[in-house]
DNA sequence: CAGCTAATGCAACATTGTAGCATTAGCTGC
DNA sequence: GCAGCTAATGCTACAATGTTGCATTAGCTG
């Protein structure tokens, strides 16, 4: 194979301190190439098309290390599961669509929740999370075809 | 005991023809009696106080039920499971307030989400759902007491 | 109060995530 | 390039939360 060092993943995995390995790669391209964000499953399951065969456990561990050096982030779905995407969250506030026709979770970077409401006095805010429920934009366009 | 039916709870359960069953009064009591929504183990715990002996599979059949009658309804909380509390949710589209100091959850009635914001086209919100997090009203006024 | 069946309680299982530990494989110094 | 250190992996077992199937109990109805 090429040296691995040639993707920007690696470079962004190297200058975390962290181990270069496979699976950190693997795992942060895939999550960087997808414009929504993915749970355990779906990871799995690309890292299996990727051929690269995997450990559950090592990809909770590779996903926690991602977040944990904010080179990911991650919300709870509303299965109760995490889902995770490329790109930490400290800096942007910003809301989640999730779409009840095809699953998925998608970022509004457009909508800051924290700057447009005022709690009750008393209440110190320091993060918010806004999640809309309803159908994406894909999904709206094909609406005769499948509903 | 008293007619289990002197109760409140006892009729909205009677009234949306369901058996009218020691669980599902004791359950839909504690729902109302707290201010704060709790999770499996908290009505569990109360259940217990009460001197009710309880099935965990009952208890989350019972909440289901409760949720699926309107008379309760249930959040997911950070920590991945469940939280319940009296009342429908339908008619309301209010935001909750995660406490991370004594990480109880809290309805903020005043603000409704579904009103303020105006997604990008093409995305059609059929529900919001605004969570806020940081420190309560309560701990807020202890705040030098036990930080 | 007899009978019907919803609700319960039990045991077993499913899903999502963690902990411990032996092995593998990045990295560093030579 | 190789040796050694140890982070990262992969395995097994476990924990927490929730679900399914089924026999038994107990509300409700006539």
């Amino acid at each position: 194979m090429p040296t691995p060092d040639s993707s920007p993943a690696a470079h962004l995995i190297a200058a975390c301190g962290g181990r270069v390995t496979r699976t950190r790669i693997a795992v942060l391209e895939i999550l960087q190439d997808s414009p929504r964000s993915l749970n355990h499953d779906d990871v799995a399951a690309r890292l299996a098309a990727d051929g690269m065969p995997h450990d559950r456990v090592t990809l909770y561990r590779t996903l926690d290390w991602l977040v944990e050096q904010g080179l990911a982030h991650r919300i709870i779905g509303p299965d109760r599961a995490r889902r995770f995407k490329a790109g930490g969250e400290p800096r942007s506030q910003h809301a989640h669509f999730h779409c009840d026709r095809c699953g998925h979770v998608l970022c509004l970077e457009s909508i800051r929740p924290d700057e447009q409401f005022t709690l009750p006095a008393g209440y110190q805010p320091e993060r918010a999370e806004l999640v809309f429920h309803g159908t994406c934009a894909d999904c709206g366009r094909q609406r005769g075809a499948k509903a």
